[in-house]
DNA sequence: TATGAATGAGGTTTCATTCAT
DNA sequence: AATGAATGAAACCTCATTCAT
């Protein structure tokens, strides 16, 4: 059996793109807290399955969001390259927001001070944190935004204002997150 | 006969600033989703005694933050006849902004979908959303600060801001206020 | 003060009485085990009050029916010496079975086997046993009915067949009475 | 492949049947309503296998006498092919009384009113209530006992008269059916 | 390697009963 | 003597997590 080991992990790497799938539909239903059970029901799998890929619900959060977040990590510099700073950082935080206020409960988690998503909070920090730096930064060294703004800060206030948008119609988290740009401005 | 029953009513009153008490150090120390029998057990009683007091949850939590609530409320009339309107403003989101970092899990618990904080939100809503209104059109009327915000939206932006920053020393919810207060001025 | 004890006296009496029609009134709408609490809100008093008057809810109950029992007791010898044993048999039978079902959960509370009901069911089958039995007996030796019938065990029969009548509409205990005093008879 | 997954689902009917004895063992010893927790510690296992096998405690007691009850509703043809119908009768109900004394608190059960038991009443009634009408018919189309008997209403006297006779030493269940059965007869 | 049965801690709520006032 | 606040044992049900098969 020349090939038994490529085979394998060919099937191995179609599970887990199942398990992403299936996880990534029961964040959006259910919130990030959506019971082990549900997700694997939805996989079609078992839950020790699960536990195997991802035995922490961090691991599991970060794998599903992975994609969104590598893309959001390097649209930074390419909006840079073709718009003024103030431009890119309103775009970037645009795409941000997008993606933090469709993942129903993904900003809650990635503020939740609950003990197990400490590696959640530093996977997003470690990919974003810099690119967002890089936005203010240049944004500053163009004059259009006021300095002393804290990187960290201003990211924990974005993912901050996109908490429980998704679920309440009374609150457009595009519109205030707007507001405080505006309150970068010079 | 005034005081036709003073024992009674003096002793329960007493325990129920007990329970509150213990509340808002549970509060403080696990929020307000702390199980009712961590409750029970830092005010010396029983469960029964919190549930006879208080028969939800969205009672307590009422009960345990209502002095501050409306010391809140009447604070914005107040500020108003002192000071120019986006002063007043800016204070009194200080004050609430102040009151909500300091309360654990409050501001979460705000924000909260969950089933049984309705009450809490309407509460809430009930008492601040017309001071906070009248602050704001205050200001507007002023000129001090751009038309076409929603008063909901603005305190909920408040809200959210507020959500984990007493668990974070990177992380100051009142200057990222105050550049959202920069974004509303004209 | 010469007359300070009688009038305590009536006082007491007069609470009492509030008590058993409070009771009553609770065993009507909720049954037999109707929580104490409930019982002494309808009465109007504390529920020390019904602890002090009744220390078991064998004793509550027992004070509820006794009228009704020693009505019960007195009744069987008067029908005795105005209708033929079967007859005086069936009617006695159809008052005790009227009791029965229009009382809530009593009949229920008699058969059960739940320790505390000693009581009740020994202060029932005191009064209504050798009375029942006179009724049995006299039947039996005017060759209306068959001999051989354990009055406990046909007491208990016609019990039994009163459990939840008054709540099931397609049950109706008298009918079945009916049949069973039919085959009783010679 | 006839037993593809042999050695799970053996596993799991073991134990589904070492949870029914147990539930049948506790049953007997408290009753219907006895703790969830009780059977578990009967059974050796956590409360949670219980809900898993069984969600609702009517799906448990339905399961615990399944067998039984199947056998009851087989044998009314059965008898009916062997014997005239009042004897068939006679015998079913014979059986059916073993069935509802030995099965301590099965009765009770049956005649609660408790929210939750509708589905054991209606599981019962689907089974026996045809099978003991066919026996009642056939009595009375061959003139054996009187017309005019509900059904529903007989079962119920019968599970009446069953209630509690396995913990009274002084009731004989079967003797008074006896006596109903004769009461039925032309 | 995958499964999902089993575990059991953890949260909620209810009431019988006691006892300080 | 009356009150009703307080107690706390029980019972329920839900998952996160482990582990035998």
């Amino acid at each position: 059996m020349p090939d038994a080991r490529p085979r394998k992990r060919a099937d191995a790497r179609r599970n887990e793109q199942t398990l992403l799938d299936a996880a990534a539909a029961a964040f959006v239903a259910s919130g990030v807290d959506v019971p082990v059970r549900d997700i694997a029901a939805r996989a079609g799998v078992g839950m020790g399955t699960i536990y195997r890929h991802f035995p922490t619900r961090a691991d599991l959060i970060i794998a599903v969001y992975r994609h969104q977040v590598e893309a959001l990590a390097e649209a930074g510099p390419a909006l840079l390259e073709r718009h003024s700073p103030s431009v890119a950082l309103t775009q970037w935080v645009d795409q941000l927001v997008d993606f933090l206020v469709t993942k129903h409960g993904l900003a809650a988690a990635l503020q939740s001070e609950s003990a197990g998503f400490e590696a959640l909070h530093a996977y997003f920090l470690d990919r974003l944190l810099p690119v967002c730096a890089q936005l203010l930064d240049a944004a500053v060294e163009a004059g259009e935004i006021i300095s002393g703004t804290d990187t960290y800060e201003f990211m924990r206030a974005i993912g901050n204002l996109c908490v429980g948008a998704d679920a309440d119609d009374r609150y457009d988290a595009r519109r205030m997150i707007g507001v405080l740009l505006a309150g970068l401005r010079t």
